[in-house]
RNA sequence: GCGCCCGUAGCUCAGGGGAUAGAGCAUCGGUUUCCUAAACCGGUGGUCGCAGGUUCAAAUCCUGCCGGGCGUACCA
């Protein structure tokens, strides 16, 4: 049940008759800001009557008189300047609630219109370990996958690997003048990773007009690597052989943190998979007028002052752009998905800007292109963390150091509840926390916002946290084993909710929020609004718990409703922590 | 130069036309015969960068300025 979306209808009915264009004034109905003034209220009665020339009370009580929800609403009120305050009756709320214990979808509809959704993200270049920089890409693109599929959507997973551009030709350089083969040979995705960094730190820098430092084009060994990128692409056997010989090592390494994160996807066709295709995509581009040659390189112009985006460069290498376009084809051709979605880095907005661009000049013009973009990862001080450097901010470390907090906290709390498990479960709660409180902190913070990475807010376990849900979450199913509680017997034949105090409508009202929150997370792409939602979600329950007691409440109704409240309360934070790709426990 | 983004409490950030601007952390104080104190309750703390404008109503929209980040032809 989404109440938003049925008060906004109701108020859209109410208004049709007031106003010429009613879906632009039902959509100021909204959750009431402050919790005296009621559940919901509707704003709208002021611009329509500045619009009617009338006073904003008298149009307010207009509104009210059409608006039929006796059932639903407490009689509404008109407050201040003309808001109308909206209060749901609590037999509705009540009912409402306990129909949400039914099915496993706790009350959320699948969407009427399932769309494709092929949603490309994480996409590290494997040539290099896994930094935090991968880490907002990979977590954000995950939450909104399955986000977007428990509301009935389809979703095409795809991790499009950065296995064939220039970092290779870096690897080959290195591999050929730096290896250490004892290295290579007892570990070599550690070797790979020197290598990468040992050949960045040969080359020399520049400094530019703007007295920054840059790397220099014009360097022998930049211009070296390039060389082997450009002989790897045209199908040098050495260089094909010795990228065979990387890539187990590569997957293997990005393989274990996924599963570390519980991220999978679908699909993992890296750059390399489209390599076959690109010089026909150039060839097209070039038959069609839309791409040029220009100084020696092949080029798509944008307007005078842009600058153009090259699809061949002088030395015959394809770019990501090439790459790119022939990739959204591919998916066209095999999936036929309404949209595209990137969760990438907001840095290259330019370059998404310019290939939707190519993409619709190229024909392709009904489906949907966004970038998800997302704030860049800074360092503690606030400079962007480079990736290029390749030391520290490892994320394996990171999620060592995560676990590893997790763990210190765990060993403090004297808790009856967890004193007697075995070292295996207390391992897996540690990791559950710990890789919980990583994701979260990412997740619980805007999107489009700078990310400023810091150890200790990552790893915090009290305030806005995963840990604070999931502590929410075992404290609730340590109710059900105290009480020898059988849930499946109540899910199935859900007993009536009473709500009697203040803490138990409260916590109605919220759990019957977690629909819209869902929608409005997904039409924004932005899981912060779940989260947010979570964190609102817990704080009710944690009031509840402190004054409502459950198994020693005065009347058995009342205990079954309170089990009721609990046991979806526990359901959907489970949920909406699973959305976001994070897990509970039952004890902790 | 041009383009995109950001300036809100000591710190990290929500809110992006609506009532007295919110939260977490930090800080100060209180709560445990009671289902997990990884919890709860309360206090302190703000010229919403500055200046104009639009509006019944601006932290929110528009313009300018100041400060910061990022991008801008052969990295991805």
């Amino acid at each position: 049940m989404n109440v938003l979306a049925l008060l906004q209808r109701k108020l859209q009915e109410a208004l049709s008759g007031l106003a010429n264009d009613p879906a632009a004034y039902s959509g100021m109905l909204k959750p009431a800001q402050d919790t005296r003034f009621g559940d919901y209220q509707a704003n709208c009665a002021m611009p329509l009557a500045k619009q009617l020339d009338k006073k904003p009370p008298e149009i307010a009580r207009a509104i009210v008189e059409r608006l039929h929800l006796e059932d639903v609403l407490e009689p509404p009120t008109i407050a201040g300047p003309g808001f109308i305050n909206l209060k749901l009756r609590d037999e509705w709320l009540a009912r409402q609630v306990r129909a949400m214990t039914k099915g496993d979808r706790l009350g959320v509809a699948p969407v009427e219109n399932p769309r494709t959704f092929v949603v490309d993200f994480s996409s590290p270049n494997v040539a290099k370990p896994m930094h935090v920089g991968h880490l907002r890409s990979t977590i954000i693109g995950d939450a909104l996958a399955r986000l977007l599929r428990f509301l009935g959507h389809n979703v095409v997973t795809d991790n499009h690997l950065g296995d064939w551009g220039t970092q290779f030709g870096i690897l080959l350089y290195g591999y050929k003048n730096f290896l250490d083969a004892s290295a290579f040979a007892a570990d070599p995705v550690g070797e790979l990773a020197r290598l990468y960094v040992h050949v960045r730190k040969q080359m020399k820098k520049v400094v530019n007009a703007q007295g920054e430092e840059e790397e220099d084009a014009n360097d022998p060994i930049a211009q070296a690597a390039r060389a082997e990128t450009a002989k790897l692409h045209s199908g040098d056997t050495e260089n094909l052989n010795l990228w065979q010989q990387f890539m187990p090592h590569c997957y293997e390494e990005i393989e274990r943190i996924y599963r570390r994160l519980d991220v999978c996807f679908d699909h993992t066709h890296g750059e390399s998979f489209y390599q076959p295709m690109l010089a026909d995509v150039v060839r097209e581009l070039r038959l069609h007028n839309i791409a040029q040659e220009s100084e020696g390189a092949v080029a798509v112009f944008f307007g005078e002052k842009d600058s153009p985006a090259l699809i061949q460069k002088r030395d015959g290498a394809f770019t990501y752009t090439t790459t790119d376009l022939a990739t959204i084809r591919y998916r066209l051709e095999q999936w036929n998905p309404h949209a595209i979605l990137y969760v990438v880095d907001f840095r290259q907005g330019l370059h998404f800007k310019q290939l939707f661009d190519i993409v619709r000049r190229w024909g392709y013009e009904k489906i949907e292109l966004q970038h998800i973009s997302f704030g860049s990862v800074l360092g503690e001080e606030g400079r962007p963390i480079s990736t290029r450097e390749g030391t520290g901010a490892l994320l394996d470390s990171l999620l060592n150091e995560a676990v590893a907090a997790a763990a210190r906290v765990y060993e403090q709390n004297q808790a009856e509840e967890t004193s007697q498990l075995s070292d295996e479960e207390r391992r897996r709660i540690h990791e559950v926390v710990g890789i919980g409180a990583v994701k979260y902190a990412d997740l619980s913070q805007n999107r489009t916002s700078d990310y400023r990475f810091s150890l200790k807010k990552m790893l915090a376990m009290d305030g806005n946290t995963a840990t604070y849900m999931q502590y929410a979450y075992a404290r609730n199913r340590s109710i059900f084993r105290r009480g020898n509680i059988e849930v499946a017997a109540m899910r199935n034949d859900p007993p009536p909710v009473l709500l009697t105090v203040g803490e138990e409508r409260s916590l109605a009202l919220q759990l019957l929020r977690f629909h819209n929150a869902l929608l409005v997370a997904a039409a924004e792409y932005k899981p912060s609004a779940i989260t947010g939602y979570l964190w609102d979600l817990a704080k009710t329950y944690s009031g509840f718990f402190q004054n409502c007691p459950v198994l020693k409440a005065e009347t058995a109704e009342l205990r079954q409703s309170r089990l009721l409240l609990c046991d979806l309360t526990a359901r959907v934070i489970q949920r909406g922590l699973d959305l976001l790709g994070i897990r509970t426990v039952e004890r902790m």
